[in-house]
DNA sequence: CGTGGACTCTCCCCCTGGGAGAGAGTCCAG
DNA sequence: CTGGACTCTCTCCCAGGGGGAGAGTCCACG
């Protein structure tokens, strides 16, 4: 009378008894009885909806932890707000996906283009920045962010393009340190905004043409190019959005320098 | 001379040390050279162009063992082909989620509008199928294929609208039995289609309305009415689509009708 | 009132694709 | 020649399951 085995609630719900299981260990979806003998779960069919909520939040890949987050909310605002966030990673998961794919078409062409490689001893210089520890997924997020602050703050007193600064670890692992700048004379101290120093080095300079999201193919290039010229790359990679999104909005004629600090090896 | 150390392939390619000694382990990137007493991995330029195709074909979840599998196809047709396969294959993936977060929506609305049950005494009969073991992500398009050999086999003599009967293991495990139809006086047996007989059954009956992304909750909706009317689910379900995209191009209008096999219980 | 088959329990090991750290060995520039 | 940076292998950990073994339980039918 409404009290389900396992199996039947598996079921009417399409989740194995496996993962009802695991739910049950997790606390995510705890059976209305258990018996305390023999140790058979119970589960009530007004449990049916709350499996189904679980089941299309792991479909999206959301992480059990933050399912039972969401499944203890009361408020039903807020537990939309944690839904929608979920949906918004969703979106950036998508736009990272994009970025690969068009990636690895450039790629799989068969023309490497050459790139013209120019060695720049950068001086240092003292521009408003904002920085972070950032996670590689939110980068593009946090960038908007950090720009439309930098734009706000700066405006029209940029006296050029913006750029980034970025270490290895945000590309080798899950998250590292990550600068955004803008160049101006005076660079103020206004929220997350700062003045920062990119300390000199000396760089292998090129351009990519083009959206951002094919630019590891130029890294690659570059890369090769440093290696073939005797010398080894070091330090975090600068980048210079000459052209960009600020200046027209055809992808194609973005223009991003691409810096890499080298030195010479024997 | 055009060999790195693994750190400087690292930096190089934007791929952690860790991966890079995964990657060699799990034969995919292989150093040109392994000092045979240090063990030292040594890397030669010419790998950053496979390393970073490595690097977005991992963006895109193709599981290590396919990406062996595309960069050993020395044919850059068929390996176009194989990158192809995957990229529908996250395109299916794309479906899924846009279906998951339908279904989620119509969960998180307060209002669980009622629905109409039937209990139908359904006898056998015999009709076109065509039948598999699929997985569960392959399902849409399997069904597509389906369905579009059994129109042109059927095709106007077709005696009423197509169905299905899917195996509860399709949605509770990866994989399951699957069979679509269309009702016909005589089945011919060309290609994938054949006869097939459903098997007589007493079904609890509900129609859901709408596009079938939400279809889920529904389940759930007439899985609790059976359970309150003192019965119990069985058998694969079988469903009937009334009105779909054969009709109508309007999602709103298509009508599914659901049926579970159910028995009584004492 | 048995009993047999279906169901369920727990426990352990497996998978993928990594991350973290220990402890020892190696490379090379100053 | 020495110290610091780098690299080696090894083991353990994570999520989110799948698979199976071996034992215990439920229940309908005879």
């Amino acid at each position: 009378m409404g009290v389900l085995t396992i199996g039947e609630f598996s079921r009417l719900t399409h989740l194995s008894v496996r993962t009802l299981r695991r739910y049950h260990e997790a606390a995510l979806l705890e059976p209305v009885v258990v018996d305390e003998i023999t140790g058979y779960r119970y589960y009530g069919v007004d449990q049916i909806p709350t499996a189904q909520v679980i089941h299309r939040l792991r479909e999206l890949d959301v992480p059990l932890s933050d399912v039972q987050r969401i499944l203890r909310t009361p408020d039903p605002g807020v537990r939309a707000a944690l839904v929608a966030d979920h949906l918004q990673r969703l979106e950036d998961v998508l736009d990272r996906t994009r970025a690969a794919v068009v990636s690895l078409r450039r790629l799989l062409r068969p023309d490497p283009a050459p790139i013209a490689v120019e060695l720049r001893a950068q001086s240092a210089r003292t521009v408003a920045a904002v920085e972070a520890v950032v996670e590689h997924r939110d980068v593009s997020t946090w960038y908007a962010g950090a720009m439309a602050e930098l734009e706000a703050a700066i405006g029209a007193a940029a006296t050029g393009p913006p750029g980034g600064c970025y270490d290895n670890a945000l590309f080798e692992q899950e998250r590292g340190h990550a600068l955004v700048y803008l160049p101006t004379d005076a660079p103020p101290r206004t929220g997350r905004v700062h003045p920062a120093t990119l300390p000199a080095a000396e760089l292998a300079v090129t351009t990519h043409v083009g959206e951002h999201d094919g630019v590891e193919v130029t890294y690659g290039a570059l890369g090769t190019w440093v290696v073939e010229n005797a010398m080894s790359v070091a330090g975090p990679v600068r980048e210079v959005y000459v052209v960009g999104p600020r200046d027209t909005s055809d992808p194609a004629a973005w223009r991003t320098e691409i810096g890499w600090p080298v030195f010479r090896v024997t």
